[in-house]
DNA sequence: AGTTAACTTATGTCCGGACATTTGGCAATC
DNA sequence: GATTGCCAAATGTCCGGACATAAGTTAACT
């Protein structure tokens, strides 16, 4: 099996460097799912591609400093696990989390979830006009009392696994990563602030003069679009909080909603 | 002067890598100002420290990957100019910016533009109640037609060589940053939804049934505050668009002003 | 004076070897 | 059976050398 020299091969006549060859082909071969458990050790390598040493550190370095992989010394390279716990990603994580952080009872009533044909969100998602979505319609409550109406479209071909759960009380990131093994990797939003139309207003039992959050956002796996998102956030019961820093940059961090709840 | 060799030393006994040891030494004399212009290329850190240069690069590697350096094939590695364009801060900056690149005049009408005391805002600076501050309120107007209402309290004492610039067309950090060397290096802000009274409409010139961004900001320079803001900004002509990813987080990012110029 | 060619210098890539240090497993011992 | 000690294996560190390639400089030439 991993027997003599110069198993495999690299380009060795120009192109790109050694090095570079050797990272790509590895980072192939965990894409194809090859290292499960066992990543070959550095000998190994050398043994495989007939390079030396040198390169073979060369190679592995960045995927360490990614955390591709886990190396100490003494002891066989892991492949590493995921990244334990997602980062917050976006204002709708800000959202739920600071309501979770408060210690305030949150609900939601599914108003609408079927499967149906939009041909303006499926040009969102790139997809043909036609294609069957699943539709999620929730008025969320926090402390008993209507925070946000939250609408998310998803393909069926994705979300089909999730028609049978019950949205009362969990999240659909959740459900989608432990039904489907789906997390979302990468986002937009559009935050907007707008005045709630008078149906808005009733659902959200919100008084007049108070405007809202207005979210749209586009949700991203492995660079494919599947989840599309309007989300209506009371503007009297929510405010987003960022930090920034040269060094750090700009962060959303979780708003103090008490200090919102009801005034 | 730079002659023989081993004319620096590293504790060669233990302790820390060679290269860990060069790394920081070469960070300690670049924060001493040592490389103003010219870095010392790999070979004469060889000759300097005596070590070989594969040690010299594994040093360098991290200043190159962290930006710190720059270095090409056949030219002198240089100290990497100081970061081009400040990082976005907040979504202040990121409203500006966007009129900017929109290519909408930009102007402002400076309604007040004084020096005086106030206990709230004193208090939320960390400065006694009556400590002069000055205070610069304006009208921001993108393509003529307003667009946000922004009030600054700066302490008196760093903001005093302000009062006689003319904010009417520059912007306030880059006066700040010509005149007294102060850049804001972190912050934090508090975004709200709202509906602006009917006072705040009549300066915005918006029509009803609009609602308004309020964003209010606190900015320090090296741990003190130094900045409070609060700027009104209409939700007609201007949304927040921002995008995440589990490499990059959560970045603001400037939004199509054209888009949302007038409805 | 302007252009081209050759040379120097610097980093990029690659190879070989050597020793240090840590881990993990095996074996001998109590 | 549990502990201890030893050895093999693997990575971390460090050194030396060699050639390739790009940039800058100088010299020669038109």
């Amino acid at each position: 099996m991993t027997g003599g020299s110069g198993t495999r091969a690299l380009d060795r006549n120009g192109s790109a460097p050694l090095w570079q060859q050797l990272q790509q082909q590895l980072l192939d071969r965990l894409a194809a799912g090859e290292f499960t458990e066992s990543f070959p050790g550095e000998l190994a390598l050398v043994d495989d591609y007939g390079v030396s040493r040198h390169t073979v550190r060369q190679a592995l370095q960045q995927l360490r400093a990614d955390g591709v992989i886990v190396a100490e010394r003494g002891r066989q390279p892991r492949v590493a696990p995921a990244p334990e716990i997602q980062q917050p990603l976006g204002a709708l994580y800000s959202l739920f989390a600071s309501v979770e952080a408060s210690g305030i009872t949150q609900e939601s009533v599914v108003r609408t979830f079927d499967t149906r044909a939009d041909a303006l969100i499926a040009e969102r998602l790139e997809l043909e006009a036609s294609t069957p979505l699943v539709y999620l319609e929730r008025l969320r409550l926090a402390g008993e009392e209507p925070l946000a109406i939250d609408r998310v479209w998803l393909p069926a071909e994705v979300a089909a696994p999730l028609l049978d759960a019950d949205f009362s009380h969990t999240s659909l990131y959740g459900e989608l990563s432990q039904r489907t093994g789906i997390r979302l990797d990468h986002g937009s939003e559009e935050i907007h602030a707008v005045v709630p139309t008078r149906a808005e207003r009733t659902q959200l039992r919100c008084p007049p003069d108070v405007a809202a959050f207005s979210i749209n956002r586009l949700g991203h796996v492995r660079g494919r679009p599947v989840e599309w998102r309007h989300t209506l956030i009371r503007g009297d019961r929510f405010a987003l909080t960022a930090e920034f820093s040269a060094s750090t940059g700009y962060r959303l961090i979780q708003p103090d909603l008490s200090a919102v709840k009801t005034p």
